[in-house]
DNA sequence: GTTAGCACTCATAACAATCAAGTGCTAAAA
DNA sequence: TTTTAGCACTTGATTGTTATGAGTGCTAAC
C-alpha cells in the first residue's frame, strides 16, 4: 500500500509517461510535483513504489515507468476521469446525426465514430436483452426456385437470408410451416424458441405437413442468426499508429484475432459482473478497464481495453469499448467513453422511440 | 530493346530476388545462368541492362535489384506460368466445398481463400452484366412502423433491407406502388429502370396514389444498392507481411484504401479495355499486372496487382486479384490465378445451373 | 524525515577501423 | 570483336572505442 505522497507520484508517472513515452526520472518528477520536495526523496520513494511493484525500469539507471499493477493501482484509485471539451461532444453529435435504418447501423457507426475520436481502435456490440422475443417470421418466394426468410424480433432487429428450397417442400406445406411457427412461438423469448425448435415444433410439422424436410434447417438457420451476437470493430487501422515496427507478427495475430467474432466475447470480458472484488473507487461507473495480463491472451499482454456498459431501458444492454496500449490517456478516453455511451443510448433510445410509438 | 542474354540475365535477376530479397551480383549470377560466362561479361551486360532502365542499384557498388519497367518487360516478354501441384488443386476445391446461398458468399470466400493460399492480399468482384434485369420487388411489412423491401435480379442477387415508413403513406398505397413498380417494371434492365425512376414513374405514381412520399427514396435506395458493385476484400492482414517497418504510416493510409469501396474500381482498372498496347506475350491469357508507378496512387507505388477477368456466361463478368509487392513470384501466382478464376467460375456456373433449372 | 553530494550504471550517439560484396575499367586473350 | 582476368574503388554493414548524459543508490549532514 503506497502513501499518499508515494500514490500522488504514481499519478505522475503515469501522466508524464503517458504524454512523452519516456521513462520518467526523479528530476523531472520535482518540477511537476504539486508539492515541492528533493529529487533525493523522490528517488526514495520510487525506490519504495518499485518496491511494491508499482513501478519499474527498464535497466539499473533509467527513469521509471508504470508496471501493469501500477496502471492497476492507478485505475483502481487514482483516476479522475476528465471534462469532455464541448467541440468534442458536438463532433459526436454530428457524426450520429443521421437517419439509421436498423439498430445494427447505428451500433456500428458508433464504433467508426469512437475510433476516429479516439485515434484507437473501437468495438461495439449492441442492446441485447435475454427475453428479447420472437415477433414474426416470413418466407417470400423470390421465383427461381429461391425465397427469402425473415425473422423479426422483439428488439427491432430483422435477420433476412435467402436460400434455395430445391424442391424439397410444396409452397404450400412452406406456408402451412410458416403458420405454425408464428403461431407456435411469435411472443415467446428467443431461448424459449430455441428450445421448442429441438422440441415439440417438429412433431407438428410432421403431423400437420406432407413433408418438412428442410425447412427446420433453415428456420433454424435464420433463429441463430438472430439470436447471435453482432460485434463490429472500427478503427483496425488504428492499431499501426502504436504498433512497434518490431512485432508486427504480433500484430498480424491480432489483426486476426479481432477478425474473429467468436474471441470477441472473452475480450469484453462479457459473463463476469462484478470483476474486480477489492475496493476500486466508483468513479468510473459502469466503465471498466483491463490490462494486458488480465486477459487471456498473450498477444494482448501490451494492450488495454476499456470497456462501458450502457443500458437501453427493457431492451437491454450493450458494450462499447476502446482498445489501445496499455498506456493511454484514461482520465480523457474515459471521461469520452462516458460521454459517448451517454449519446449512443440516446440515439438508440431515439430509434426505439420512434419504433414504439405505432406497437 | 535487351539482347537473348541480357533478357535471360533479367529474367534470372528477377527470380533471384524475388527468392532472397536481396540484390543480385555479377558472381552470384554466374553460377545460376543457364550458360556460362564470366563475371566480367555478366557485368558488361548488366551495365547495358541499367542504361535500358530494366535494372537499378541501390548505391554504387551493390548488387541489381529490377526495376519497375524491368518487372514490366518480364512480365511482358519472360515470364512462363507455373504450373499448379495437385495438392493445391485440391486445397482450392476443398475450401469452395460449401453450400452457398448467395453469390456474393462464394465471391467473399473466393477473396478469403485465395488469400490464404497466397499469403497476400486478394480482392474479389462479383459476375456483373450490364444487362441484369430486375425480377421482382416487394414491400413486407413487418409491423412496428417496419417494412422490409426486397428486390431480387435477374442475375439472382437479392438486396433487402429495412425502412420504417412513419405514417407517410398508407399500406393500401404502398401495396399500389409495389404493383405497379412490378408492372412497369420487371424484366427491364436495372439502368433502364434507374431512368424511368427518374423519368415517368413518380408520375404515375403521383396518378394513382393518394400519396407517394417517401416511396420513391425507399426504391431508389434499394435499387441503388442492388446495382452496386460490391468487393471483397480478404487477408488485409498480409499486408503486414511483407511491409518494411519504417514506413507504417503508409500501411495505413492503404489499409484505409482498401477500405474505402469507391476507389477499388479504379485500382482494379475495370474501365479500361485493352491496358497495354505494345506486343505482350499472350501466355497471360485474361490476366493482367499493374505495377506500382502504373496506378493513379503514390500509396501504391510499391505494390504490384495481379488481375484476372473472368466470364461466368451470360451473367456477365467478375475480377479476382491478388495484392502484393512489386516483387512477386508472379510466374506462380499467374499460374495459381488462372486455375484458382476457372474454379471459382464453375463454383458460379454450379450455382446459376441450379437456379435455371426452374426457371 | 529530508537533502546535498557523489560514485556508479547504462543506453545512446559519434567516430574510426575493418570487412565483404560488388562495380567499372583496362589490358590482354580468344 | 568479344570475352576475361585483374585491380582499384565505392559503399553498407559490422565492430570497437570513447564520450555524454540521464538517472540511480547510498551516505552523511541537516
Amino acid at each position: 500500500m503506497p502513501t499518499k505522497r508515494q500514490a500522488l507520484i504514481l499519478a505522475e508517472i503515469v501522466r508524464i509517461y503517458n504524454e512523452t513515452g519516456q521513462p520518467v526520472g526523479s528530476k523531472t518528477l520535482m518540477g511537476q510535483l504539486p508539492f515541492h520536495v528533493s529529487s533525493a526523496t523522490i528517488r526514495n520513494e520510487m525506490a519504495t513504489l518499485e518496491e511494491d511493484g508499482l513501478i519499474m525500469k527498464n535497466h539499473t539507471s533509467s527513469g521509471r515507468i508504470p508496471s501493469t499493477a501500477g496502471y492497476r493501482y492507478y485505475l483502481d484509485h487514482l483516476l479522475q476521469p476528465t471534462a469532455v471539451p464541448p467541440q468534442v461532444f458536438d463532433k459526436i453529435a454530428a457524426n450520429f446525426d443521421r437517419d439509421y435504418h436498423e439498430i445494427d447501423e447505428i451500433v456500428k457507426q458508433s464504433a467508426t465514430i469512437l475510433s476516429n475520436l479516439t485515434n484507437y481502435t473501437a468495438i461495439s456490440l449492441g442492446p441485447e436483452s435475454a427475453d428479447m422475443t420472437l415477433t414474426g417470421f416470413r418466407i417470400i418466394p423470390l421465383g427461381n426456385d429461391q425465397i427469402i426468410a425473415i425473422l423479426a424480433t422483439s428488439a427491432g432487429t430483422v435477420e433476412s437470408r435467402v436460400y434455395r428450397l430445391l424442391h424439397l417442400i410444396s409452397s404450400d406445406d412452406l406456408e402451412k410451416a410458416v403458420r405454425i411457427i408464428n403461431d407456435q412461438l411469435v411472443g415467446l423469448p428467443l431461448t424459449v424458441v430455441k428450445q421448442k425448435l429441438a422440441g415439440e415444433i417438429p412433431q407438428l410439422l410432421t403431423k400437420y405437413l406432407h413433408s418438412s424436410a428442410g425447412f427446420l434447417d433453415l428456420f433454424g438457420d435464420v433463429l441463430k442468426r438472430a439470436a447471435s451476437q453482432h460485434f463490429y470493430v472500427g478503427g483496425r487501422s488504428n492499431l499501426l499508429n502504436f504498433a512497434q515496427p518490431t512485432d508486427l507478427d504480433q500484430l498480424k495475430s491480432l489483426y486476426q484475432l479481432l477478425d474473429k467474432e467468436s474471441v470477441l466475447p472473452s475480450l469484453l470480458d462479457l459473463n463476469q459482473i462484478d470483476p474486480r472484488p477489492d475496493d476500486p473507487q466508483q468513479v468510473l461507473g459502469p466503465i471498466s478497464v483491463r490490462l494486458g495480463d488480465e486477459f487471456n491472451n498473450s498477444l494482448l499482454s501490451d494492450y488495454g481495453l476499456i470497456t462501458a456498459k450502457y443500458h437501453v431501458g427493457q431492451h437491454g444492454d450493450g458494450v462499447i469499448a476502446i482498445l489501445g496500449p496499455t498506456s493511454m490517456p484514461y482520465s480523457q478516453l474515459i471521461g469520452l467513453l462516458q460521454l459517448f455511451s451517454d449519446e449512443l443510448v440516446k440515439k438508440l433510445v431515439e430509434y426505439y422511440g420512434y419504433f414504439h410509438d405505432d406497437s
